[in-house]
DNA sequence: TCCAGCTC
DNA sequence: GAGCTGGA
């Protein structure tokens, strides 16, 4: 029987997808960044996806088909020109458009493709058909030329504007409200204003406004024609007369047929019966780790294929002394374990422990509840950290973490033993490489297990709860998940840095890292509130007194920090010359506004008052809100796991950004002390910072790598590098270098190491391009050395995708072979960089845990503060400040044997401002 | 989310 | 080249 309505029956859905339509439309809407980690882009596939997946949830069709463009068209013989303008499919869209056909066979949504005709005839007639059978239609698309298909029963999707994932349903109402007329007259809207995609001519002279107000006014082409007399003004109408047979002709092209005789059995498009294996199989391939919620629920199984939980583990919550004793059993025979704790903050220094799961086998875990509301079953903390102590000091039981850093850490604030971390599964990914590094990503694409996540616990947004308001059993089940994985991943991600040649890097730095870190963050650093407050006031009233210059040169008031409004102001009202545009408009960034200096006063006033404001807002008020309540100091986090180099970074606050170059960034500087305040003093005796720094590393690192004679001699000798370079490169003596030479240099000796061309240096410096040019092939010849590294370099990440860093840190360059010139010059960039840097950090996290262990081997009560990529803060009882300083510089030094020396500069003082430089005595 | 601006 | 944060 057919498909018509039956009484008492919504009628069913048939979803039509425009497959090159949606395809080419992501293709173009999603940055080209979106790839697999082995650099195979995907932003097509994965918008298609989305969008395909999103309407399936959202509008529950019931059967599906998706139509494909097939070669040569009918349209070729009615206009030769159609199309022609159109490029050919990028090889990275044809590529995308197979995996695309993976998609749709797995998720068993039927292709059609006939022979002459395109997807917009194909779902035209089906829609058509579809129509007569009783069917209600959904056409997604991301063509807005479909919507001339939308009528009482036929609805089209289109990708919203701002997110392609999110979707626009239109029907015949909004495409009324969107165009001004109804959907099928858009084919004359298009046949006057013409399509240059589509190399529809159109009528020349007449836009969207007045091919709106013709097709309004004229029941159609034939009527404005016939009518042509009466249309004004004389331009349009004699343009109209001149081109109707054209008119006419683009008409029928943009027409979408909808009377191909197709077979169409609907029966063999039902949504729902798909392999659920394959399609994650296929996911994970893809990396489309998002997008597995969004599967639709098989209809023809019970269960979904993949388990979300591992059936055959066994959890127990511990409750009771007895549950207590049965997990001490357990323990007691393990070897490793894998640990958890959930807790109630992100921030370490602020997360109260919530409770504790831990996995004594990839089968077995426990969790350990400790302060839920929502029972009071719990076992008191003391009982348990009496019953765990022994066993988290225990030398042979290796703890294994995901991020065990931050356990370790709230752990010890909690009052446990702080457990040392064996294996962190986290950390190895990053070092693999891996582009997606959450346990949940990774129990996706390692062990193919997909993972419960956090919010379907807690929730999201306002109504978000906290771990210690869930019930117990939930939470058992989340974290047990989450510690049976992290079990499960060491067995894979261990070989996988064994492979990869990592297990040193990994286990001689990263891993003995965590506990230096731990303790930084533990410690924190002092500054001064009262310092900062006053320094508040007073700035707010310079930025008051700015803002009204401002608003007095400009003629009134307006948003200064707003860049659109700035941008009105400044190029429309007062006419100032505009530069570079940005996305959204003009830019008005320091570069631009520091060209238009002489061309305006207010100009000076809005660099100052941004200046002010900026320093104000990031450093002198935030700051003293990010003080610990209960430490009376600032604790930032130390990241290892997120440069793409090795080096660390931090936030909450951001300490490695502390201003340092303007007159008002040092006052910031100064708010940095040593913690002397009466009540806080760690010691029986005054204390001080020590500073120590390493000179030029990453030139050093430049000069051994590259073995360059002249750059090597250079640093042996002793002398100021940028100086030496001016000398080389402007063929003077040492003390014939001028200040300026001596800046150009300097900015040469970082451009060369960030790959810059000639472009940047022209721009960094003030030179002409040719001139820039010309500099940086003097530099070449006398630094040939360093033109042969970067070349080397270069051809290495070209030929295995990835560069090294002197311990076999690894940075994958996909893009290094692309044929986007851009990407290719950006990730060539990235591959000369990444050794120095990356060495640089190998160096310096060496130097951290060799230093940080003189410090207890020595029993000194000198605390490491700060790490800033080259740099060491230390805080010191003065009576041990000489030690320290002897101690830090010659182990930062000695840390590797190089063919340049490795120099490192110490420096003491009250504040991180003002420090002097400090004679030390070398031991020995 | 983007832009701008602070660091090494 | 590498980061993080504030503001719209």
């Amino acid at each position: 029987m057919g498909e018509a309505d039956r009484p008492g029956e919504q009628p069913r859905t048939l979803m039509l997808v425009d497959g090159h339509g949606l395809a080419y439309r992501a293709f173009h809407a999603l940055p080209d960044t979106l790839a697999t980690s082995s650099g195979e882009p995907t932003n097509a596939v994965f918008g298609f996806t989305s969008m395909l997946l999103e309407v399936l949830r959202a509008l529950k069709p019931d059967y599906a088909i998706v139509c494909f463009d097939s070669g040569r068209t009918f349209r070729h013989d009615v206009y030769a020109e159609y199309k022609a303008h159109r490029p050919e499919m990028a090889d990275d869209l044809r590529h995308q458009m197979e995996r695309i056909r993976q998609i749709l066979e797995v998720l068993n949504v039927p292709i059609m493709v006939k022979e002459g005709y395109e997807a917009d005839d194909l779902i035209g007639s089906l829609a058509a058909i579809a129509r007569r059978r009783g069917l209600e239609v959904v056409i997604v698309t991301g063509d807005s030329d479909l919507l001339q298909l939308v009528d009482g029963g036929v609805r089209v999707v289109l990708p919203g504007r701002q997110r392609f994932g999110e979707f626009r349903v239109f029907d015949r109402q909004a495409v009324i409200e969107r165009y001004g007329f109804a959907p099928e007259r858009i084919p004359e809207f298009k046949a006057l204003v013409g399509d240059t995609s589509d190399n529809i001519p159109g009528v020349p002279g007449i836009g969207e406004k007045t091919a709106t107000k013709l097709i309004q006014a004229y029941p159609s082409l034939e009527a404005m024609v016939e009518r042509l007399e009466e249309i004004t003004p004389p331009r349009i109408r004699e343009a109209l007369r001149a081109n109707a047979e054209q008119a006419f002709q683009s008409r029928e092209l943009a027409t979408i047929v909808a009377d191909l005789d197709l077979d169409f059995d609907p029966e063999a498009c039902r949504v729902g019966s798909y392999d659920r294996d394959r399609a994650l199989a296929l996911f994970r391939e893809l990396e489309f780790r998002s997008l597995v919620p969004k599967l639709p629920e098989p209809i023809q199984r019970s269960a979904p294929a993949t388990p979300r939980l591992q059936p055959s583990s066994q959890r127990m919550a511990v409750l009771t002394p007895a549950d207590l004793a049965r997990l001490l059993d357990d323990l007691a025979q393990a070897k490793a374990i894998a640990l958890d704790v959930e807790t109630t903050a992100l921030h370490p220094m602020y997360a109260d422990l919530v409770g504790i799961a831990l996995a004594t086998a990839p089968d077995r875990s426990y969790y350990i509840p400790l302060a839920h509301t929502t029972g009071d079953d719990q076992l008191p903390a003391d009982r348990v950290r009496e019953a765990l102590a022994p066993h988290l000091r225990r030398a042979d039981l290796a703890v294994f973490a995901h991020h065990g850093k931050y356990d370790a850490l709230v752990l010890e604030r909690a009052g446990f033993p702080r457990p040392r971390i064996a294996f962190d599964t986290m950390i190895a990914a990053y070092l693999l490489g891996e582009t997606s590094i959450g346990l949940k990503e990774l129990a996706f694409t390692k062990l193919g297990l997909e993972m419960q996540q956090i919010e379907e616990l807690i929730g999201r947004g306002r109504k978000q709860i906290t771990m210690d308001q869930t019930q117990i059993a939930q939470a058992m089940d989340y974290a047990c998940a989450d510690v049976e994985a992290t079990y499960r991943l060491v067995d894979v991600l261990r070989p996988a840095l064994a492979e990869q040649r990592q297990e040193r890097l990994f286990h001689e730095i990263e891993l003995p890292l965590i506990d230096v870190l731990i303790d930084m963050e533990e410690v924190g650093i002092a500054i001064d509130t009262d310092f900062l407050s006053e320094l508040s006031t007073q700035l707010d009233g310079q930025i008051r007194q700015l803002e009204r210059e401002i608003y007095r040169l400009s003629g009134h008031p307006f948003n200064i920090n707003s860049t659109q409004q700035l941008a009105r102001v400044l190029f429309d009202e007062l006419h100032l010359p505009r530069g570079p545009r940005t996305k959204t408009g003009y830019s008005v960034s320091q570069e631009v506004l520091e060209s238009l200096r002489d061309a305006h006063p207010i100009v000076n006033a809005i660099l100052e008052y941004r200046q002010l404001l900026k320093l104000k807002s990031t450093y002198v008020d935030a700051l003293p809100r990010q003080v610990h309540p209960q430490t009376g100091r600032v604790h930032t986090i130390f990241h290892q796991t997120v440069a793409a180099t090795g080096r660390l970074s931090s936030s909450d606050p951001n300490l490695q950004n502390i201003p340092a170059r303007s007159e008002l960034g040092q006052q910031v500087r100064r708010a940095f002390i040593a913690d002397n305040r009466p009540g806080y003093r760690p010691f029986d005796e005054p204390v001080v910072f020590l500073s120590a720094d390493y000179s030029q590393i990453e030139l050093r690192l430049m000069a051994h790598f590259s073995g360059d004679e002249a750059l090597t001699r250079a640093f042996w000798e002793g002398k100021d590098i940028h100086a030496a370079t001016a000398a080389e490169v402007f063929g003077v003596s040492l003390d014939a270098v001028t200040p300026e030479m001596r800046r150009i240099a300097k900015v040469v000796n970082f451009g060369i190491m960030y790959g810059m061309q000639a472009f940047g240096l022209a721009r960094d410096t003030g030179m002409s391009r040719q001139d820039a040019q010309r500099f940086i092939e003097a530099y070449f010849s006398r630094f040939p050395g360093v033109s042969r590294y970067l070349e080397e370099t270069r051809r290495r990440a070209a030929e295995q995708g990835y560069v090294e860093s002197l311990f076999g840190r690894r940075r994958y360059v996909p893009d290094i072979t692309s044929s986007n010139p851009n990407r290719r010059l950006a990730a060539e960039r990235m591959a000369v960089n990444m050794p120095l840097q990356g060495t640089a950090a190998d160096i310096m996290k060496l130097a951290m845990i060799q230093v940080h262990r003189a410090i207890a081997e020595r029993g000194l009560r000198s605390r490491m503060l700060l790490q800033v990529h080259d740099e060491l803060l230390f805080e010191a009882p003065e009576s041990e400040v000489q030690e320290l300083a002897a101690l830090a510089v010659s182990l930062m030094e000695g840390v590797v044997e190089l063919d340049v020396p490795l120099v490192v500069d110490a420096k003491v003082g009250q504040n991180w401002n003002d420090l002097e430089p400090i004679q030390v005595k070398l031991a020995r």
